[in-house]
DNA sequence: TTGTAAGCGTTATCAT
DNA sequence: ATGATAACGCTTACAA
């Protein structure tokens, strides 16, 4: 039917329909001001011709996209996917699309990613955390396109934020684990730099000790890659040092699990021996044993609210509103008193 | 600097530099082309504006927009991470950036998104299997969109595509199963509908139970998402039907971690009572009380081997090669021989 | 080596 | 209600 190997173009289906290419872009996107007549011929030329829009033709002209792009941390693992999956749906809801790549936690990359996506036509991005060279603002600032910034809340930082409060979480959960009896308490952390939320749940860490008469000062916090494997390595430098801690507090789920398993290859009991804590409530935590005692995220509602507060943004509803959800902590098995030879 | 608060052009740096917009955009794109003197002034200019090609319009002018799309059925679990991440670390080697969209394992959606990316002008398109409409095929063919098919190898399929052999690797952990001792085997497999992997799954299973002298009707296949509730629910099913199977094959990791927790919850010893064994090894497969028995699917370089192919194809350089990566079985601790009483 | 100008496929503003 | 036509920002012959 089509003359070439080569995609139709509005062009091609006024031909076929024998009309304007004004009419034809008329039928796709303002039906009514077409009568019906003109615009049934019009659409059957298009599906006969199998004919797409060009996106990027539409977005030189119309300068609109209906797409918003993410740039996360990490696809490696699932910390991010399911606010991820919530923020897609709740954007599809709203007519656009998601566009997600991932930085590998590396600034120069988020940066790149970012530039791609903005000259990409992206209405709007959404970005994790705060921490990034004031260049990156600047150019988004110039770019004139909205972020909005998940996974930590800030309120006043250059970016609105839907988030929560890394360090009040995780005081929160220090407070447990110090309540519990433990006054040896080790931490291990996700790297912080360039990384708020890590930098944060140890300040809580450093905040929830002093606030109980514990010395931060004393405490060891090992950071290392959000990765199980790297949380056994941790563990295992942990319960080689002396005093052994009683309680080993993690950043993050993933290093709670490495731990968990370290622990249980080196037949150190948990938590009868050593208690561990986690950070996110992935799935991950409820499935191992003893199961993770952690911080429930509300992830979900994080990306769901993050979409809705995009989106108007973008369409200009919303000069950007900041969010703090409300974290717990979920009391599971990997958290018990300190053995009693250590009190 | 700049007069308004907008992105600055071409034409834009072209005045600031004084020269026209041919020798700025070949500052850009080709270098060598002009001479050093001009190409500082113009970098210069660049710079000092802070300036970033429109993409859209480089698209629509050069029709090459070095990216690759990628649409995943889902990114609520980490399935598809690892070897994304790796299919994305090879692009960028090579200078593509990577868009990821997730079709939350709906046909319609994974149309919808496909032609998304491709009127974004992705230069080339990364599929999970084979089983969609014939439409889709079509659509590709007519905007001369190159794809290839991941997770899932097929000789003779529309696509090319790097994967593995999905019914040949769970024939082969049912022989092991059935090596064990086992007789009364069950299975929990993911959704078949729209899914070949699934669906080759389950064949594989039958085939090695029929190769063995067991009898495939009489075996007890039950269908659920991929989710570890779902396992979860399946495997109490399994575990209330008579004659209780001895061994429950899971079509995934994630399923197979479901059936895991649940026994502990029912006080079902595994593997003394009852073996469970995956597919994929995932992370959580070897995180778990008992670690599990499972398919390792060489994820990484399924990502690399595609991405290299896929680039490929896009320069003309291939006309698209499949290929067929091994897998194998990990003997881990969730499979062991039947309990004697069942013999 | 550099500039000129014709597209690329839309949308949107005017006319008609 | 429909049709011309000028942008949109870039690439790339072709000219100079």
């Amino acid at each position: 039917m089509s003359d070439s190997r080569t995609a139709p173009t509005l062009n091609d289906v006024a031909r076929e329909a024998g009309v304007s290419t004004a009419t034809v872009s008329r039928c796709l996107n303002a039906p009514d001001k077409v009568v019906e007549k003109t615009r049934i011929r019009v659409l059957k030329a298009v599906d006969r011709l199998g004919y797409t829009p060009n996106f990027a033709a539409q977005v030189m002209a119309a300068k609109r996209s209906f797409t918003i792009g993410a740039i996360i941390p990490t696809m490696d693992n699932a910390i991010f996917a399911r606010g991820l999956q919530a923020f897609q749906d709740e954007l599809r809801d709203r007519g656009y699309t998601l566009l997600v790549s991932s930085s590998v936690y590396s600034p120069e990359i988020e940066q790149e990613q970012i530039r791609a996506l903005v000259a990409r036509g992206a209405d709007g991005l959404l970005l994790i955390g705060h921490d990034r060279p004031k260049e990156v603002y600047d150019y988004l600032d110039q770019h004139q396109v909205p972020a909005l910034v998940a996974w930590s809340h800030l309120p006043d930082a250059l970016l609105p934020s839907v988030g929560f409060d890394n360090h009040g979480a995780l005081r929160g959960i220090t407070e447990k684990v110090i309540d519990m009896g433990h006054r040896n308490i080790a931490m291990i952390s996700g790297v912080t730099k360039g990384n708020d939320r890590a930098r944060d749940r140890v300040k809580g860490l450093r905040d929830a000790l002093r606030e109980n008469g514990l010395d931060p000062e004393q405490t060891t916090v090992i950071e290392t890659s959000y990765d199980i494997e790297q949380g056994a390595l941790a563990f295992r430098d942990l319960m080689a040092s002396t005093p052994r801690p009683t309680a080993i507090i993690c950043g993050n789920d993933v290093l709670a699990v490495g731990a968990i398993r370290e622990a249980h290859k080196l037949g150190i009991a948990v938590p009868d021996e050593v208690s561990i804590t986690g950070f996110d409530d992935m799935e991950l935590a409820n499935v191992v044993t003893p199961s993770v005692t952690t911080v429930h995220v509300p992830h979900r509602e994080m990306g769901r609210k993050a979409a809705r507060e995009l989106t108007e943004m973008v369409a200009g509803t919303s000069k950007g509103r900041s969010t703090c959800l409300d974290t717990s902590v979920v009391m599971r098995e990997s958290l018990g008193p300190p053995p009693s030879q250590a009190r």
